[in-house]
DNA sequence: TTGCGGCGGATTGGATGCAAATTTTTTTGA
DNA sequence: TCAAAAAAATTTGCATCCAATCCGCCGCAA
């Protein structure tokens, strides 16, 4: 069969600028000029505009009619807010993950976690933070929510956008939580399960937020 | 004098579209063509895409990279998925605004339902149908989470599509319904307007689904 | 100095045109 | 007769161009 499905420009230009500003290279605020961007990555401005809607759909940056894009920005109230939705659908997503209770892809889970826990020994800060989204999208796809999985997608791209420390202790803390879940998942306790994915969320926002 | 803030046209064409999607002028399935659009709406193709694409992050259509774009089609499953969402936020909204408890948009609230408990007696459903709107736009002010809003708004959006039957004894108890979640978010329980909030949704997807 | 109004460059909104891919129709071959 | 291949017609992806608008700068007057 052929493989000619060359992707879009626009998706190359969406997936680009999200990498760009994942990595810091664009900050929160910044002004993202159509033109500028367009020049840069050697396209016309057409697939720019589109990707630049598709990141605004997904909340990293804000589109205003005729002024342009930035990347967002968000105030104590949005974080706040962002972290109140994100832990209630969590919860929700570790519930139906327990309540399903798929014991093939729970040894996936297991697998994914055994990884990660060694790996805090030693500290592999890149292969942790990828462990890490393994680990939540593979809960994702456990409890089998489509809805819930793009809508959660957008979450957390738009806390990690806020949240980008990562400390050893952090990491270290972080697996811990990541087990207890998954030890609530695997008994099929989908209380417990829910409980702990919220405070998870709980938890890690206050380990990046302001220290006090 | 001078016409400041003219409203972008591709925001005309998403709210033109949007009011024919919902309006079952164009139905789940149908193909949406750019030409097609453009020309009926008087307007070039630039618009009619980044329209496309807004409703696509909507979740109401469905765009293929070279295939074009269709209103969605929900499979049972998806529903599904949907009501469980919904459901789970419709909760989380109405515990914020019972917590919340804002004494002066508490009133307004008050005042919408009065006036649907009245309406449901002369069943006038255009004017019902509003309410039904105002009062879910009301509580999600007052929860005041700004997140949550946009994605319930975005659920609704898609739940609406999804049922559109509408008959008196169905609008009698969903209101009845609304009443009794009112109440508790007055009286500052959280726990059971969460409660009511999300059996409200199961009950309502209910009513509009296969008649068993 | 400070506020105000206009001027010019920068930037976004929208139109048009064309090539590539997709869908539909027609033709062909068993 | 019908399925596969070829051709035609749509339709999307993208580039380029023009108009409308915004923004900062400057001069000017109070």
């Amino acid at each position: 069969m052929k493989l000619k499905n060359r992707p879009p420009l626009t998706e190359f230009v969406a997936i680009t600028l999200r990498d760009e500003i994942f990595n810091g290279k664009i900050l929160p605020g910044d002004r993202l000029v159509e033109g500028k961007i367009s020049e840069r990555l050697g396209v016309s401005r057409i697939p720019v505009r589109e990707a630049l809607h598709t990141l605004a759909s997904e909340g990293i940056v804000i589109i205003e009619p005729r002024k342009g894009a930035v990347v967002a920005r968000f105030s104590e109230e949005q974080i706040r807010e962002l972290i109140e939705v994100r832990a209630t659908l969590e919860a929700l997503n570790a519930r139906l993950a327990a309540e399903r209770h798929d014991l093939h892809q729970i040894a996936l889970l297991q697998s994914i976690l055994d990884e990660g826990t060694k790996l805090t020994e030693k500290d592999n800060l890149q292969r942790i933070s990828e462990l890490n989204k393994s680990f939540h999208d593979a809960l994702g796809e456990i409890g089998a929510n489509s809805i819930l999985r793009e809508i959660m997608k957008s979450l957390r791209e738009r806390t990690a956008l806020i949240f980008r420390s990562r400390d050893n202790d952090y990491i270290a803390k972080n697996w811990r939580e990541h087990e207890a879940i998954l030890k609530a998942v695997i008994a099929g306790d989908g209380e417990m399960a829910a409980l702990l994915a919220s405070r998870h969320v709980y938890s890690a926002a206050q380990v990046a937020g302001k220290s006090d």
